[in-house]
DNA sequence: GTATAATTTTTGGTTGACCAGAATCTGATT
DNA sequence: AATCAGATTCTGGTCAACCAAAAATTATAC
């Protein structure tokens, strides 16, 4: 959904990636490149489906079969594009039955998945802003929520990160997974999950601009002030601290902008 | 992704569904229904691979094909697994090549994977909350970013809203596209796919427990009050009036819990 | 012995056929 | 004429065979 374009943890050549970046970048040149995915494809005919009145609010749509071969394309595509559309709440499929479009205003559906197309590209500073925003809350709703073992378990998330980033260590991982852990105790498995899907996409970009991931006394120090922040449940303390935590990414990302 | 197991704007029938949910209770108490979906029985598989040592961080899994008949099942689900896993950045599939396992310690692997398994239980509380902090950022943002251009758009899409509500109707869809219009503004794309998301999974619930969505006054008065708002660049008084025209799902979600 | 080109194998991507449950149609019974 | 049981058709879910690109292997030329 989320298309994830590169991942760091991954050890394979980065050299080969970015030459075929270049390649795309020429070719881009010459002709109008048509990198459409076939479910972006799909999904836009639907919409035009729609948009023309061959397909109404409420509706069932066409068989997946009939789909496939109108569109000229196999079932699984069309299968695939439906099930990104049911992800969004904008069809609903029953098995053995069929597919049904939202009774919602033809305008709102247009809209809507105009939306879901347009989304798979993400800017750096787009991500960085919303991971302070989540993880803000996050750790406000973990002061109020967390209990004894709740810290306990934090406590030992940070001491795997501070025998590695003492030592002058990369951690990004040990620090991902502090930070994961801090969403646990917010009790919101929702915050969360909108976290564990942005997170790896932060990754990318920070693996793609290079970001200088040192560990610095500041950091260190913050994640230990954190820490205690959450465990005083003094929800400014550790807004402010998490906020100033992640400043440096965020200023980061803003100076990219140019 | 989000199992979104009953969403309101279609037209089918409730009662049959409300039959089968009872029928589905009668038949837990008789025996350890296992309704896990194939492709979470995959993920748990491959969680053990991990945890048994069989596969390590940075490996190759092992070929679709050879996975589908280790665990006995078609292919076609072991690559709906893997879809996921790669969705939240635990592994990267390579074309033609193979699918690589991230490179992060066992631990994270482990708990990240447990995350994407528990994913599902959404809580109505924790999705209202997360809409909350979601929509607040939002018109904050949008304060600062919007055009006049965008101002006319929103103009646009109250208008719609205010058409019907003024007079009594129902306008679910066209208040919730009002809320999209200010995700817009904020011109963070992430913010608008991530309220996307989850909003469906809020109308569904909204649905099964029938809150009253009756127009209030207060809530047509609000959405005004949020467009002058947004148009005097007036972040605080936008977020908290945004604040406030949420807090009645959200003493409703509150009260759920008992 | 090394480097390169041709070939085979491996692998994810794609397609079409098959399966089982739901919906619909049919006709016999009341 | 209405109703219900059975057969039929339709539909999404599942699976197994096929495709093309990448990787690994082998053969060949130098």
């Amino acid at each position: 959904m989320v298309d994830q374009f590169f991942i760091p943890f991954f050890k394979y050549e980065k050299n080969a990636t970015a030459t075929y970046a270049i390649m795309e970048n020429i070719l881009s040149n010459l002709k109008e490149v048509k990198f459409d995915k076939p479910v972006d494809v799909i999904i836009r005919q639907v919409k035009e489906l729609l948009s023309t009145g061959q397909l109404k609010p409420g509706d069932k749509l066409p068989p997946e079969r009939k789909l496939s071969e109108k569109f000229g394309v196999g079932r699984t595509h069309v299968r695939d594009a439906i099930r990104k559309l049911e992800f969004y709440g904008i069809v609903k499929t029953r098995p053995q039955s069929g597919t049904f479009v939202a009774s919602i205003g033809i305008s709102a559906l247009d809209t809507l998945i105009s939306d879901v197309l347009s989304i798979d590209a993400y800017s750096f500073l787009s991500l960085v802003e919303t991971r302070v925003m989540l993880e803000t809350t996050s750790v406000s709703l973990a002061c109020d929520r967390h209990s004894e073992h709740d810290i306990i378990q934090l406590e030992a998330s940070l001491d795997k990160y501070l025998e590695k980033a003492e030592r002058g260590i990369r951690a990004v991982e040990e620090d991902l997974m502090f930070h994961l852990t801090i969403a646990d105790l917010s009790k919101n498995k929702v915050l969360k999950s909108l976290l564990l899907i942005i997170v790896p996409d932060i990754l990318s970009n920070y693996s793609v601009f290079s970001v200088c991931d040192t560990v610095t006394d500041k950091a260190l120090n913050e994640h230990k002030k954190l820490l205690t922040a959450i465990k005083n449940r003094d929800k400014e303390l550790a807004t402010v601290t998490m906020k100033e935590h992640l400043e440096g990414v965020m200023n980061f990302a803003r100076s990219i902008i140019q």
